[in-house]
DNA sequence: TTTAGGG
DNA sequence: CCCTAAA
């Protein structure tokens, strides 16, 4: 039989973000809602969104309805066990009952007292338990009784001629990570609970079948993938997808690459991300080894104990302060998260705090967080002003995937967990519209922007975005940098550089949908019959819509994304001069703090730099100088 | 953490 | 801009 193309083009997936379940109707409800502060900014409303729906995907409880009656040809997402993951632990002794873990999946599952055996036990360290969990649900997944089911949407499919069919509005269940084990080219994006693919036999088993249909290609470096998922157009994102050509599902060595990742997880986590960031931005073809590492540092953190967690908690402080900077707030997204000393963890919250934006958001529903607490902290929020937003659900951007008929249903719901995986994981930031319009300035505060508790917020949408883009394809930020010189020069301290977008408006800020990539046919030329290609495609005219967890927690949380250049402008460079002719050289700290004190998005070694640069620019010929010029008048400053 | 300097 | 040795 002749294998024919299909082609899937999936106009979106709703992904609910909250449990829908039943455990604990105060929990659930209180889950549905992200109570924010008025004052915080649209970028804090964001983060916290992000982090809500990771949130939601670790503490989401269960429904009873299965998938087994669902369309055929829905795609359903279904939770995955992690049975060996005790919600909690005695908060008092330091042993192995110490050992506390950040998720607490099904809790009713759990033995809350602390049970840990098999994570305790460094032979047993929790990595075979996730074996065995595996494979428990992966089976799960063809027997639709997993079990902790969660409720499933079906999707439309759609059917037309030429045998391609779209699937629409495929929901997802609140929890994604049970279709672990996804892989994009070399790099398991476990979702979730982070399972680990190699010793995985059902995950072996499929991928050899994978490779031997010859259909391995998945969103590798395929150059028919141009917005592949993340991968292509997003230096940022360094997914290994790009590295191997025919054999993205290269898990050929799952018995060796399990333990070496097993052995290496001592290596101290800041170590690990050094290389992760720094190999990981300056090209693109990274080793394995860091992959793993990478990985590796994920399953450390999420699984190992509470030694562990400390250690990574306090080696993320170590980390230098612009690099802890944009930890924290990426970690927003990606939501590591942290043990409290109250023995309980909790995620992101502690980040959110520790952000310099001020007034922290709030998550109800917080299952680390006591009840009594909860309510605490509720009576806290009702005294300011709030606004409480419920997200029924977000909407994954448009997926293309493409595979043969002869595959197996198997792979097709691993197919089509990659691109969602691949496209949760690496490549979505959430946008907010406010009555059709994105709102971009980060800074903006709710009420400025418009978002109160008074106003009626139908109009207020999240979105899910490509991320690939973002990081090229915004202006600078043009603030009338003179004035905000000049008081910057008078070492004011005024918010003057409130409306400046920061570099971690970057990862936020929405794109032009017109701006976005056009839609690119990846299965034209290379014959792909029997291969599986995926393409993400953003969803152009996305309105009121929906957010999603960023899985892949750890993964990105990690690799320190490289700021966006911000090119000086004139007025910058005035008050760089003054300040320095003022302070003189070597004291730029004191620069910083008297020129730009607001300006957080330029560090003394930043002043530093482009002092330097300035003074070898004052040194050179007009006609050599690049960019925007500066003034000779200016240059002729630097030379005392 | 800051400074200084190479990359 | 990044990285990092030194202070």
């Amino acid at each position: 039989m002749v294998l024919q193309k299909l082609d899937y083009g999936f106009s979106g997936y709703e992904v609910p973000t909250t449990p829908r379940a039943t455990q604990s109707a105060r929990r659930s409800a209180a889950h549905q809602e992200i109570v924010k502060d008025n004052q915080m900014s649209a970028f804090d409303l964001l983060a916290t969104v992000a982090g809500k729906l990771l949130q939601d995907k670790e503490t989401s409880t269960t429904s009873s309805d299965t998938s087994s009656e669902k369309d055929q040809y829905g795609f359903v997402m279904e939770e995955s066990l992690t049975p060996n993951k005790p919600l909690k632990a005695e908060p008092s002794d330091e042993g192995s009952c110490d050992q506390r873990f950040f998720s607490d999946h099904s809790s009713q599952t759990y033995d809350q007292n602390c049970t840990l055996k098999g994570i305790a036990d460094p032979e047993n360290d929790g990595h075979s338990g996730m074996a065995s969990e595996v494979t428990n649900s992966s089976c799960s997944l063809l027997n639709g009784k997993s079990h902790n089911q969660m409720e499933n949407l079906v999707s439309i499919v759609e059917l037309d001629s030429s045998g391609s069919a779209e699937f629409r509005d495929c929901k997802l269940d609140s929890d994604i990570c049970n279709v672990k084990d996804v892989q994009i080219g070399n790099v398991p994006i476990g979702m979730g609970t982070e399972k680990c693919s190699f010793e995985d036999p059902l995950d072996e088993k499929s991928l050899a079948l994978f490779s031997s249909g010859g259909t391995a290609k998945l969103s590798g470096s395929d150059d028919n993938i141009p917005y592949s998922t993340l991968s292509k157009d997003c230096d940022n994102v360094p997914l290994d997808s790009r590295d191997d050509d025919e054999n993205c599902f290269s898990c050929t060595h799952p018995s060796t690459k399990a333990k070496s990742f097993r052995t290496m997880t001592h290596i101290g986590n800041r170590r690990i991300r050094k290389i992760l960031a720094s190999k990981n931005w300056k090209t693109s073809s990274e080793s394995k080894d860091d992959k793993l590492l990478d990985r590796d540092g994920n399953l450390k953190l999420i699984y190992h104990n509470r030694k562990n967690c400390y250690r990574h908690q306090r080696s993320e402080m170590n980390i230098p302060f612009k690099k802890r900077k944009l930890f924290y707030h990426r970690s927003v997204s990606i939501s590591d998260e942290f043990i409290r000393s109250d023995g309980n963890c909790h995620s992101f919250e502690k980040v959110m705090s520790q952000d310099a934006s001020g007034s922290s958001p709030r998550i109800h529903g917080d299952p680390g967080i006591s009840s009594l607490e909860a309510r605490q902290r509720n009576g806290l929020q009702c005294r300011d002003s709030h606004v409480k937003l419920r997200i029924k659900s977000f909407r994954v951007p448009e997926l293309f995937i493409e595979i043969p008929e002869t595959a197996t249903i198997g792979s097709l719901k691993r197919t089509v967990m990659e691109a969602v995986t691949a496209i949760l994981g690496g490549g979505l930031h959430v946008g907010v519209i406010l009555q059709g319009k994105k709102v971009r300035d980060d800074n903006k505060t709710l009420i400025q922007t418009g978002i109160s508790r008074d106003n009626h917020l139908d109009a207020l949408g999240f979105t899910l975005e490509p991320n690939s883009k973002s990081i090229t394809s915004h202006g600078y930020p043009s603030t009338s940098s003179q004035s905000l010189v000049q008081q910057n020069i008078q070492c004011s301290s005024d918010t003057v550089a409130e409306h400046q977008v920061t570099s971690l408006s970057n990862l936020v800020e929405s794109d032009d949908d017109s701006e976005l990539p056009p839609t690119i046919n990846t299965f034209g030329d290379k014959s792909m019959t029997d291969s599986k290609a995926l393409v993400t495609v953003p969803e152009t005219g996305m309105e009121a819509v929906t957010a999603i967890a960023m899985h892949e927690k750890t993964k990105r949380s990690e690799v320190v994304q490289r700021r966006i250049r911000r090119p000086f402008s004139v007025a910058e460079v005035e008050a760089l001069v003054q300040a320095v002719e003022k302070l003189g050289t070597g004291r730029w700290r004191d620069v910083k703090l008297c020129a730009f004190d607001n300006a957080e998005h330029r560090t003394y070694v930043d002043l530093k730099d482009k002092w330097k640069t300035l003074v070898h620019t004052a040194t050179i010929s007009p006609q050599q100088r690049r960019g925007q010029p500066v003034p000779q008048q200016l240059l002729d400053r630097t030379d005392r």
